[in-house]
Formats: structure tokens, sequence, C-alpha cells
DNA sequence: AGTCTTGAAACAACATAAGTTACATGATGG
DNA sequence: CCATCATGTAACTTATGTTGTTTCAAGACT
């Protein structure tokens, strides 16, 4: 399968909005993400249901943040787009009649759920402004490089 | 994307083919894992190349384990089903030119890195003896269940 | 020779994330 | 009010990757 890529393009989406004057428009997101405006509105509706970003209709209409930055995780975020399933490995049966595979499961359940544990406390202790001072410190190494220029972006 | 459940599947036909008597066919094989016999040989190649099986031709032929289920760690069997990707969750862009995406993406990747190396961990400290045990404990409290009765496999 | 079994290529089925089209709804501004 | 802009949402299509299937070649045993 190929992965999920919603987080990483919310997380993405999110700094730029914490930088951007004004509201920006599903067209203007999805011109920055390479993607579809339609796709931007599926995924933002999420994070917009936990209060992360507001929408407003009409002109002068689009998307704002809904809190700073400061007060997001990744884990806020991955939640926000559904939680989608971490791993892209698992077993081939749920709840197996056969005792062996009930033995592999449980063997792999625990390695799985711990890993999984540590990404999301992880993930919990990473807000989006963590993040942004990343990219300020990436931003002050190459001053030179510019993204989305022209599409309404900063940076 | 439905999961990857290779390893799974290996691990549950390996500590069978320990308490089996003689080869196991892919025919065998494969009904005990509710699929198909070209799957198994697709999947256990990856096995036979590493030593970890073995296989042979004509009657009397099939499947047998190349060394003891105490040598071999989950970490070997994942490796030899060709690593699979670990996490359904990643970056929309390996290589972004803009520059919050590159934050965001360093972010992830040290969260996921880290995960997956305390995963991978795991897996190699975890031997399919150990599983194989886990599978006697469970016998001897559930002694009725029986699975894959009648396609000649024990419990 | 005939049967059993693996080896491997080629193709079909299936699931899911992502992309697209189409239209309804609401807000702004003339 | 009416045209325009923007979101909201359903339905459909596309893309990708795992899994399943068909088919045939080749080796091994009786």
């Amino acid at each position: 399968m190929r992965h999920d890529s919603r987080l990483s393009r919310m997380l993405h989406v999110l700094i730029h909005m914490d930088r951007h004057e004004g509201a920006a428009t599903s067209e203007t997101i999805a011109a920055m993400l390479n993607t579809n405006p339609v796709v931007v509105r599926r995924t933002m509706a999420g994070l917009r249901q936990k209060g992360y970003v507001s929408s407003e209709k009409g002109h002068g209409g689009g998307w704002r943040l809904g809190r700073p930055l400061s007060e997001m995780t990744l884990l806020d975020i991955y939640e926000a787009v559904g939680e989608p399933a971490v791993f892209a490995v698992g077993p081939a049966c749920d709840q197996p009649a056969c005792l062996v595979e009930q033995a592999v499961n449980a063997a792999l359940s625990e390695a799985f759920e711990e890993a999984e544990k540590l990404l999301l406390s992880r993930f919990g202790k990473v807000t989006l402004a963590d993040i942004a001072r990343d990219f300020d410190a990436r931003m002050a190494r190459h001053p030179a490089l510019v993204a989305h220029a022209g599409a309404g972006w900063h940076a």
C-alpha cells in the first residue's frame, strides 16, 4: 500500500498558515501541497472538528488557525486526521482459532504495541511550534531557498 | 492499504513445520494459511534464500526447516520476507524543496526511526522457539482446542 | 513413462489512499 | 437581489501495492 500522507500534509499546511496573513483558501493550499482543493477540505474537516482550524465561506473566506502552534502536538494532528493505522505490517487473521497463530499474534502485537506507544508518546511531546522553530533555523542557514513562491506563501 | 501479513504467516508456518513430521508441501501449507500454494512458494522463497527452510521437488518433497527455531528471530524472518515497510504513515514528499516540509519530515522521521529501531530491536530478541513455548503454554491451558485438524497438522 | 512437487512468469482481483467531478449551501459585495 | 466566491459533501475514478490465480517449465521419485 502506498502510505498515508495526511499527517505530513496537515503539519505542512498548519505551519504555513501560521505565517500567513488572512485566510487561506482550499485552492491556495491545494496548490502548495500539489493536490486538489477537495482533498484539502476533506482532510482539514477533521482538524476543524477538533478546533485546530476554522473555515469561512464566501469572499475573503478560507481557512484560519484555531489556536497557536504551541498548543498543537503531532499527536493532536494525528488524531484529527483519523488516527490512521500506524503499521503496514500486521497479522493475517485477527481472531485465529489456531493456537500457534494466537501465539504468533501475541508476540507481534506486543512488539507493535510497544513501538506504537513510543511513537505516539513522542508525537505528544512535539508541538508544531517546535517544528516551526526548526524551520526558522533552516531558513537562517539557507536564506536563498524559497518555497511555494508565487502561490501567495512566504518562504 | 491493506497491511502486509507475510511476516505473520511465515512465523505461523515455521512453528507448525517444527512440529511436523517430514516435508510439508506448498499445498498443505496453503490450506493451513487459507491461501494459495503459489503464494506460499513466493513467500517462502525468501526464507529459503536465507537458509531458514529448504525445498525439495518430487514425491515426498516439500518444505523443511533449515535450522532449529531457537536460531531464528522475528527479525530474521522480517528480513527474509523482504523487510517490508513498517509504517503505513509517511511523508508526502521525500525530497521537498520547501523548508517547512523539510522541517516536518525531519520531525516525523525522527519519531518514526526511533519507533522502528525499538520494534526491530525487539524483533531481534524474540526467537521462534519463544513463540513455540508460548504456544505450548496455551495448549496446556486449552487442551480441547485443535487447529488445522484434518489438514495433516498437529494441534 | 507417469506422477508429484517446486520455480517462476504473467495476469486478475481487491483494498485503500488519493484525485476528480458535480452540485448544494452559505457569505460577501455590488 | 443577484452574481461571485468559497466551503461541504457525495459519488466516482485513478493509482498503487498486496494477494490470489492461471499456466507451464523443470526436477525428483516410483
